[in-house]
DNA sequence: AAAGATTGATGCATCAATCTTC
DNA sequence: GAAGATTGATGCATCAATCTTT
């Protein structure tokens, strides 16, 4: 018989937990858009595009790799396209396909040693490497979770 | 002199820390929304207005015990009262009380042991006692890196 | 002017509905 | 009909501008 509600412990961890994750997010955007107007999922999607391997990607590959849903993609691809980040082509018939600009090729340029940084800076320098551990292994039993 | 770009223990790094957030906040979000029609933004201003310790709470006093902007506060507080969650009653001049409705009441105690059984399902069942002394400490760290 | 709060604009995430081509 | 993608609606977060009372 479990209790209705967190004990005091409890919640102090999923504070810790919660807040954490939120205080590195924010602080990387707030690095990255002083720098160079791009967010988050702007940098993500930029990054996939950016890989030798993947030119010329189907949105819905695209999408996949990036774990979003499809409208998601469609109406972000939508507003980074006015911004002259990237283009769409339509290939045969219902296919598209997404190429990054050169404008986007510069801002990921300029983005990414931004983005390390401030990684570096507010979460890989404050972790031991037992801490490191834990992180990657509270992944893997996350996904292993996601996948029952 | 560091590299420009995160190496590829970094990224994976970042990446599990990132994801394993996201994943867990994901869920507890459907768990809740499933049941209850209640956001965790809801459910965090809810939990506040409950404490019996916060009686008609000011809603700057409410905002600061979120850690939220002004704005946002008011912005959420129109929606929730809409919704017949909360009430807002103007106190002496330009201050505004907030109270919690006998709806909002109700919705906090049925979404209580939902969230609490999420939260306990998808993260605390996940971490070993070493993950945990890992939890708070980085979290302990960053609340110290956002003093600087 | 300054404190307490509201408003409007913009961008983002999610869901359901739709359109188009196979 | 189903795959690939777009659209519209809604709620949420953030920022700057505004309003009101002291």
């Amino acid at each position: 018989m479990k209790t209705q509600s967190l004990s005091l412990r409890e919640s102090t961890i999923w504070h810790a937990f919660k807040e954490s994750a939120q205080m590195v997010l924010t602080w990387l955007a707030h690095d990255v858009a002083e720098a160079t107007d791009l967010s988050e999922a702007d940098f993500d999607v930029l990054s996939q595009l950016m890989d030798p391997g993947a030119r010329d990607l189907r949105q819905q590959a695209l999408a996949q790799s990036l774990g979003w849903h499809k409208a998601r993609l469609s109406h972000h691809l939508s507003r980074m396209e006015s911004r002259d980040l990237v283009v769409r082509r339509p290939l045969s018939g219902r296919i598209v396909i997404v190429n990054i600009t050169k404008h986007g090729r510069d801002a990921y340029t300029s983005a990414r040693p931004v983005h390390a940084a401030s990684i570096r800076r507010s979460l890989l320098g404050q972790l031991t490497k037992h801490d490191i551990d834990s992180v990657l292994s509270i992944y893997a039993r996350l996904r292993a979770l996601s996948r029952e």
